[in-house]
DNA sequence: AAGTACTCGCAAACTATTTGCAATTAGTCT
DNA sequence: AGACTAATTGCAAATAGTTTGCGAGTACTT
């Protein structure tokens, strides 16, 4: 398993509530992490909330999953392979769309050029007014 | 004083707390609620961090100020005046920094063409790794 | 098979924010 | 100016989300 070998190389272990959890975060997409142990519990009821914490936190350290703020509070979960679009996010409806990070590229470019700035786009969501809602 | 005439239109009042909250939030540019009450009590000891929450709120009904997400967690509010940058905040030295919303019309205007979606670009911080850490 | 250090579950601690309620007060009316 | 009414305040307690200390358990190394 490809996995192993991330965790190993640091010294860390793949546990069975580990791999549940990085099989979880890779299922649900974008997930809180209330949202991953309730999906984890379907199967294994008895891991605590505070494993999936610990354990999304070790998996970004290993940089299997990678971490989103999408709304108020909580931030999202994604498997680090699927990080490849940006998200908009409507602030009156709620819902979250994606976008291919290409609409980005030039503003990324801006950034650099003017100001020396890295951005990671997928990081922070796009807020604003989805179409459905503007009308 | 204008300020009054935006709240007495909905029924509200401007008490002292509810003044003292706008200017910190106009002195101080990007402030954490907490900065805020910290500001406000250096005049007004007595006032309630409650109260500086519900005011916040009051104030962003109205328009005369708004919060943006910079951080994992806190919200930082802002003079509605005022919101005429986008805000780069560093990964890795947790710096904030600014940059005219112009760099980011081009973004904007691709997201309205391709998605319809209306962008608000000053909600949400940009993520990435500043100049100075780039290095 | 045994040892070591990483992990787990649990409970309690924390941080940030919200709410109920009784007392207070800004703005309106007379 | 004085009275009235609904908005607002302070306080304490509640809530939500996340983190931490610790003893028991266990994956991986040799």
């Amino acid at each position: 398993m490809a996995d192993q070998h991330e965790l190993r190389e640091k010294g860390l272990r793949l546990t069975p509530q580990r791999e549940l959890v990085l099989n979880a975060v890779r299922e649900l997409g974008h997930a809180t992490p209330e949202d991953i142990a309730a999906k984890v519990r379907e199967t294994h009821p008895g891991i605590n909330l505070s494993t999936v914490y610990r354990n999304l936190e070790t998996l970004e350290n290993v940089g299997l999953v990678q971490h989103t703020h999408l709304g108020h509070g909580g931030a999202t979960y994604h498997a680090a392979e699927e990080l490849t679009h940006l998200h908009l996010v409507c602030g009156d409806c709620g819902s979250v769309g994606d976008a291919p990070i290409d609409v980005a590229a030039n503003f990324v470019q801006n950034l650099a050029d003017d100001y020396g700035f890295r951005t990671d786009v997928t990081h922070f969501a796009i807020y604003g007014t989805c179409a459905a809602c503007v009308k």
